[in-house]
This record gives C-alpha cells, sequence and structure tokens, in this order.
DNA sequence: CATTGACTTAGAGTGCGCTCGAACTCGTAG
DNA sequence: CTACGAGTTCGAGCGCACTCTAAGTCAATG
C-alpha cells in the first residue's frame, strides 16, 4: 500500500503520515525500487490506537514514550500498562470534569429558557388586553 | 479589585486577563484615578463560567459570540440559549467519544495485565523446577 | 526624596500539531 | 517521447491560546 492509499483508509493526510514517520510516531516504512514508501495494512491498526491516544488527549510527546517502548518489543509491557494506566485515569478525570460543565450549562440553559417562556406569557398577556379592549370598543360602538 | 488580586481568585494570570479584555471576553474594566483596571466582584462569576466554556473546548471564536450578545443585553437570550444547546451537544458527544475510547483502553491494559501474568506463571514454574532439581542433588547427596 | 512593587501599554515570542510549498523523481498511458 | 499523477525531501508557515518583554507610570513606605 502506498502513502496515497493509507491516507485514504487512515483518515490521515499524506503529510500527517509522513510527519508521524519523520518524529517517530510512526516506523520508518519500507521503500520500493522507487523509494516510495510500502505500507503493510497492519499500519492501520497502530495509526488507529495512535488515533485513540489522540482523541483522548495525550500529547504526542507520551505517544512517542509509548511508541519507543513498543518499537524496543518484548520486556517493556509492563512500562507500557502503566503509561495506558496513568492515561486512562487522565480520560477518567476529563470525563467527570466535562460531566460537571454539563450540569452548569444545563442550569444556564434552562435560566435562559425561563427567560423566553417569561417574554412569551407577557405577550399572551398583552395578546389578551389589546383583544378584551378591542371587545369593549365593539360592544359599546353597538 | 485590582487585577493581581483578579489573578489570584481567578486562576488566571494577570496577562490573560489583560489579553481577554483586548479581544473582548473580558469587558473593558474601569480605571482607578492612575488608570489602573478595578474590579468588581461580580466579574469572578463570568470568568468562571468562560472557564467552564474553555474547559469544555470551546474556542475563544465562538465565546467571543456569547460575550458579544452578553453585553448587547437582553433580547438576545434566545440567541444565547442556542449557542449553549449546539455547545452542550459537542460536549455530550465528546463525553461519548471518550467513554468509547476508555473502552479500548481498558481492552488494551487487561492484554499488558495478560501478559505480565503469564510471564509470572513461567517465572513460577521455572522456580518450582529449580528448587525440584535442587531438592533431588540434595536427596541424592545424603 | 528615593526606592519598591504593582500596575500600564504595545508588540514580540512560544509550544503544539500540523499543513503547505517548492523543486524534484518515477512509472505508466496516450 | 512526452505528459501526467503520485510520490519524494526539506524547510517554511499557520492557527490557536496564550505568555513574556521592555519601557514606562504611579502610590505608598522607609
Amino acid at each position: 500500500m502506498k502513502i496515497g492509499e493509507l491516507a485514504r483508509r487512515s483518515g490521515l493526510s499524506a503529510h500527517t503520515i509522513r510527519y508521524y514517520e519523520r518524529i517517530g510516531l510512526l516506523p520508518y516504512a519500507d521503500r520500493d525500487r522507487s523509494r516510495q514508501r510500502d505500507y503493510d495494512a497492519s499500519i492501520l491498526t497502530w495509526i488507529d490506537f495512535l488515533g485513540r491516544l489522540k482523541t483522548t488527549g495525550m500529547p504526542i510527546r507520551e505517544m512517542l514514550r509509548y511508541a519507543a517502548l513498543r518499537e524496543n518489543g518484548s520486556g517493556t509491557e509492563a512500562e507500557r500498562r502503566l503509561l495506558l494506566e496513568r492515561h486512562r485515569e487522565h480520560v477518567r478525570a476529563r470525563v467527570a470534569e466535562l460531566e460537571a460543565c454539563l450540569l452548569v450549562l444545563d442550569t444556564k440553559i434552562a435560566g435562559y429558557a425561563d427567560i423566553e417562556k417569561r417574554i412569551e406569557d407577557h405577550d399572551a398577556h398583552q395578546r389578551t388586553r389589546r383583544n378584551q379592549q378591542a371587545g369593549a370598543r365593539q360592544a359599546g360602538s353597538r
């Protein structure tokens, strides 16, 4: 698979794939006879996992640490696990934080809903009064 | 309250407070006789809410829209409500996304835990074998 | 009256994570 | 044979949200 296809299938741009290789997030890719990168489909699994780390806010610095451990192969599992466990705690904390903010947003939105409701009631009241006055005029004009 | 105290109480730096005023996130603050900003405690409520928007990933551009509506006072409630409701949906989606990632992390971590357990079992087995051999040697030497 | 320390402004610099441009090389189709 | 499209490298540029520097003002304190 060449870089263009990998880009399409991974959702990254070819620019980004080269950038990731340059900084060491992706392993140095084998090149074909004309020095073009030739990828194995298995790289997609890794890119997908990197995407999860990125989505959950892991900085590239830390992804690099993980990628380096992975390159070193067996013997680094305990450290990789520790890294992911620490990251998982960050993510859990982040979810809790967002949920707390959601409560604040709910309250704020409910407040605006109240204001709008009061305005509607007020308008309805005004209409009723105008209708009553119109009715009174009609009644008087008979 | 001067900027230093507001910085301490809000958690923002004085630099950031001035920056926020410059771009319009914070209203232009009244100055005292020596042109220093003089804040009312009520600004803390606004800064706190801005913090919630920021924490939940709202870009400054959008906070500016909200701040501008707020400055325009009454009559903008419906639009402010809409803006917050849209943002709330973004946040909910984000929480769902993070929770999906947490499942992936759980699986990955469990995988590493398995590997480590297998290694431990293997080591224990090796130790048992060595002990048995040592026992056999001792028995033979008696 | 001199110093200290918190404040003022305008504008430059930083860190992150890409993103793009320029100039080039290949392999294939017309 | 040449034109095209997809690839290559290297390095510059960008958007975001600050963060800091320099040079200056001011009020209070020793």
